[in-house]
RNA sequence: GGGCGGUUAGCUCAGUUGGGAGAGCAACUGGCUUACAUCCAGUAGGUCGGCGGUUCGAGUCCGUCACCGCCCA
């Protein structure tokens, strides 16, 4: 017997340990299936399970489950990524904590370290991916570290650098001073903040007295000025074209050049160009081929390419320096608060410097091409489709990709310098010695060059990477292209993008037909969780409290396309009710002995309400697998709590209990047909709920195959019955009214009362001989019976279609009362039908209207005319009455 | 500055070719009716952000404004 209510810690791990153990999560199990493919956005190995990553997974295990049940050949690929720079920052905290740094370990060590604490620290997020239930293809874990996936990274660098789409150039990049990096533009965060803006006369050469002023956010660059720029047009200063400042404090002298970034309305119109540490400044440089001086070290502290008193200070100490001094000099002008955007690390949170230096970069401009064209053509689709424009407008105004990062995590750029600084860049060092060798004619000492790769860069392979590629496995030929890509709109630049690039370039074919994007889990205020606000829920919490089933139910169910998920604890808690509902619906079924009967045929029952049940399944499939086939979580979510709880709970379980209480033939049927029901509920709720549709499944029979391996139900409509739906729908109604009117009359909850059904037609008439047992139990009737000549005296009347409702219970109501309640129906009543005469007096829309349309409104208009007069009779009796 | 999304019941949100406004939670009333009090039955609550337009008909389409959020510069 099942226990009283379902407890999800006692089975989620027994049950999980037995689907991992028995292989069922694994790929190539049915040869002569199609492939269905999804792989996992890997996770930062340094990662622990958060809400996203719980959406997110939830819903690629919902779509694998779904399609493994389908008779797919599923793989659901897992992995984790390197995260080179937040991998590295964990362990060098760990080294802190001993005072010591990476550089008392060497390069080597450090590595060893880092190796040493993956194989501790690193499995945590994928022990908690299964905790959530995600049904991966564990034994093919991959890791973005790993032999294989490392050759794939060195190939692909090896194979852009030959084709001259990675190469090696001097630019500003973003400079994290903190970790002593490069960083990509998107890692990079623009934050808004109210700064200054502080404004500096410049002297004009040979003119005394004559000054140009300059506004700055960061006067410490002045220092490495060389020139002052004017708009072409600005006729403040079109005379001075050509002349020269002279640079205070330095005293270098500056070209006046015209040029049109110069804004005529922004501060002065004038404005000093620093090319070695500011963007646009680099590209006005470049057109006016100005010299580049370089003012910061690595830690952004000035170098020795300022005045002698200002090297080896902080930037902001020296901008603080050079403030006070202008203002010594007397060429301080103005100091004015200024709202502007400034860059920051994502990972360090310092403010980031532009600043000049050799790096390797992948020509994305080249590569999105073909990436743009693919999306255009429907080859990779987004959902929600508006994703796409978000894909286009940045792929289409794609920078080239900054790869080289100056640490130590990650993978080595296979790029080694000879003597004289040519590269040779080839997949192993042997080659590169023997391309060398050949070069210089003698054997040469080669240097590695020392950066790794963004993480990105091998993250952006992981759609054939992880098949194996380079290598021509069979797995690649069978699973690439994959199906679907689930992840959140956050990545879509960092790795969306960058897969759809490398996998058209390297495997000519796009990595995946759909993209499906996901909000954003965001607290129940609409705030994104993050720790410093303190909003954060672990889904771990929530697993151990209510069940992974219930938080994936409430992720599932609040999976809306395009919008974010606001994430409340009560949502959680209800959908855990849920599942306690659905195990009680089973308990039910267990103690009414209904059990599954081999060779049931749905099409073949012949009571009425189990007709009718069938067909409410057959219709909960047909919502749930459009549903799913659309990516529309949320429907899929509420059609299936809608029918669990609302028809088969609420409707079909009280409806069995007459049946099962009695002794004909009808109660087998209605075992069997309970314990079907129960069945097809179990598997399609599964992909949302594996654990306990799994449990119960095994608990209530002996099955030939766990429910995950259990084929997905289909049926023939012809098993959805319109006569049954009606026929249960006027009971449900019936039911519905009464009870509504005793409460509203104040009838005894637990008095039993009788009812008459006046005028009533052939079809209620065989109704209610159909039902009368049930009709009596659910409303808590003494009796049904018909009723042709007169109403007794101060009966509670309502209105069911041509019949009339009578409760004659006189003694235990208030007349008046009876009587406002009759007369507030009856407005209401009035009101409708006047609506619908209303619109159906209108000629435009009689005229224009579809004929189904008007026709519908011409029924309802008699409908409401026949209720209204029904009503009105029975007020017209009660008040005869009294 | 450019782009995208949002504004529907007290709260969180559904509402798919335009055709009688819905769910869950909360609230209120009443029930331990042996599957379930993690429950059951019932009730109340909304000029669908404002204005204008298209249409016989607009929560749904168009325009505009306001506020909120996100992305990019």
């Amino acid at each position: 017997m099942l226990d009283k209510t379902y407890r999800p810690a006692d089975i989620e791990k027994k049950r999980y340990g037995e689907w991992e153990r028995n292989g069922t999560f694994a790929c190539g199990q049915k040869p002569d299936a199609d492939p269905f493919t999804i792989v996992i956005p890997p996770p930062n190995v340094t990662g622990s399970l958060h809400m996203g990553h719980a959406l997110n997974n939830t819903l690629q295990d919902i779509l694998i489950r779904y399609q493994r049940m389908k008779g797919r050949d599923t793989l659901w690929q897992p992995g984790t990524d390197h995260a080179g720079i937040a991998t590295q920052m964990v362990v060098e905290r760990q080294l802190a904590d001993e005072d010591r740094t990476r550089h008392d370990l060497g390069r080597e060590g450090f590595i060893k370290r880092v190796w040493e604490w993956k194989a501790e620290s690193g499995g945590t997020i994928t022990s908690q991916l299964r905790r959530l239930g995600a049904s991966c293809d564990w034994r093919r874990e991959r890791f973005t570290m790993d032999d294989g996936l490392s050759r794939a990274v060195r190939k692909v660098f090896v194979d852009l650098y030959k084709r001259n789409l990675i190469y090696r150039d001097k630019r500003l990049v973003n400079w994290d001073p903190k970790l002593h990096t490069a960083i990509s533009d998107l890692e990079v965060e623009q934050r808004e903040i109210t700064g200054k803006m502080w404004y500096f006369k410049y002297p004009v050469e040979g003119r005394a007295g004559e000054f140009v002023t300059i506004g700055t956010t960061r006067p410490e660059t002045m220092l490495g000025d060389v020139a002052v720029a004017v708009h072409p047009d600005d006729d403040r200063y079109r005379h001075l074209v050509g002349k020269t400042c002279v640079l205070p404090i330095v005293g270098r002298k500056l070209p006046i050049v015209a040029d049109e970034y110069a804004d005529p309305e922004k501060g002065s119109g004038a404005v000093k160009m620093t090319p070695a540490h500011d963007f646009n400044d680099f590209e006005v440089g470049k057109r006016h081929n100005l010299k580049l001086v370089n003012v910061l070290d690595a830690d952004a502290r000035l170098n020795k390419n300022v005045p002698e008193k200002y090297r080896g200070l902080d930037r902001y100490v020296a901008r603080d320096k050079v403030v006070a001094e202008m203002e010594s000099l007397g060429l301080f002008v103005k100091v004015e608060e200024n709202l502007m955007t400034i860059p920051y690390g994502d990972r360090s949170g310092v403010v980031v410097e532009p600043w000049l230096m050799d790096q390797w970069f992948v020509d994305a401009r080249a590569l999105a091409g073909p990436a743009i064209t693919a999306v255009e053509q429907g080859r990779t689709k987004f959902v929600p489709k508006q994703w796409e424009n978000t894909y286009y407008e940045w792929m289409r105004n794609i920078q080239p990709w900054c790869i080289s990062r100056q640490i130590w995590w990650g993978h080595q750029i296979p790029a080694w310098f000879g003597p004289d600084g040519e590269i040779y860049v080839e997949e192993t060092e042997d080659e590169a010695q023997a391309k060398a060798n050949d070069y210089y004619g003698k054997a040469v000492t080669l240097k590695r060059d020392e950066d790794v790769l963004d993480t990105w860069f091998s993250s952006a392979l992981w759609p054939f990477s992880t098949l194996g590629w380079p290598d021509q496995t069979p797995e690649l030929k069978r699973y690439y292209p994959t199906d679907v890509l689930i992840t959140g709109f956050d990545i879509i630049f960092f790795w969306v993008a960058r897969m759809m690039m490398m996998g058209l370039h390297f495997m000519g074919e796009v990595p995946f037909h759909t993209v499906y994007i996901h909000a954003l889990v965001r607290d129940e205020k609409g705030q994104k969780m993050s720790k410093s606000k303190g909003n954060i829920i672990d889904p771990l919490r929530l697993i151990d409290k209510y069940g992974a089933d219930a938080l994936r139910f409430t992720l599932t169910a609040l999976a809306v396309q395009g919008r974010d998920v606001k994430l409340a604890e009560s949502r959680v808690e209800g959908y855990r009710n849920f599942a306690t509902k659905l195990w009680n619906a089973a308990r039910f079924c267990q103690m009414n002995e209904c059990r599954p009967v081999a060779g049931f045929d749905p099409g073949a029952v012949r009571q009425t309400v189990n007709r009718w049940i069938v067909g409410k399944v057959a219709e909960a499939e047909a919502a749930t697998t459009a549903a799913i086939e659309a990516y529309r979580f949320n429907d899929m979510a509420g059609a299936l709590y809608q029918f669990t709880w609302g028809t088969f709970c609420d409707w079909y379980v009280e409806f069995a209990k007459p049946i099962l209480e009695g002794d004909d033939d009808a109660k087998a049927e209605t075992r069997a047909t309970a314990a079907w029901a129960l069945d097809q509920q179990l598997h399609l709720l599964h992909p949302i709920m594996p654990f306990v549709t799994e449990e119960l499944w095994q608990q209530l029979a002996e099955r030939p195959s766990p429910l995950i391996t259990s084929p997905w139900p289909t049926f023939d409509a012809a098993v959805i019955d319109a006569d049954a739906n009606a026929e249960m729908d006027w009971v449900v109604r019936l039911i519905s009214q009464v009870r509504t009117v005793r409460a509203e009359m104040n009838v005894p909850p637990g008095a039993k009362i009788p009812l008459l059904l006046k005028d009533a037609g052939s079809q209620a008439q065989a109704r209610v001989a159909g039902h009368r047992g049930l009709i009596e139990r659910l409303a808590r009737l003494s009796s049904v019976e018909l009723l042709n000549g007169a109403v007794p005296k101060g009966a509670v009347q309502d209105v069911i279609d041509e019949a009339t409702i009578v409760l004659p219970i006189a003694d235990v109501i208030d007349l008046a009362s009876e009587q406002a309640r009759l007369e507030k129906e009856i407005a209401k009543l009035d009101d409708e039908v006047r609506r619908f005469e209303k619109k159906l007096a209108n000629e435009k829309f009689v005229a224009n209207a579809p004929e189904e349309v008007v026709e519908t409104e011409r029924e309802r208009l008699a409908e409401a005319r026949l209720t209204r007069s029904k009503m009105d009779d029975a007020l017209n009796r009660l008040t005869a009455a009294r």
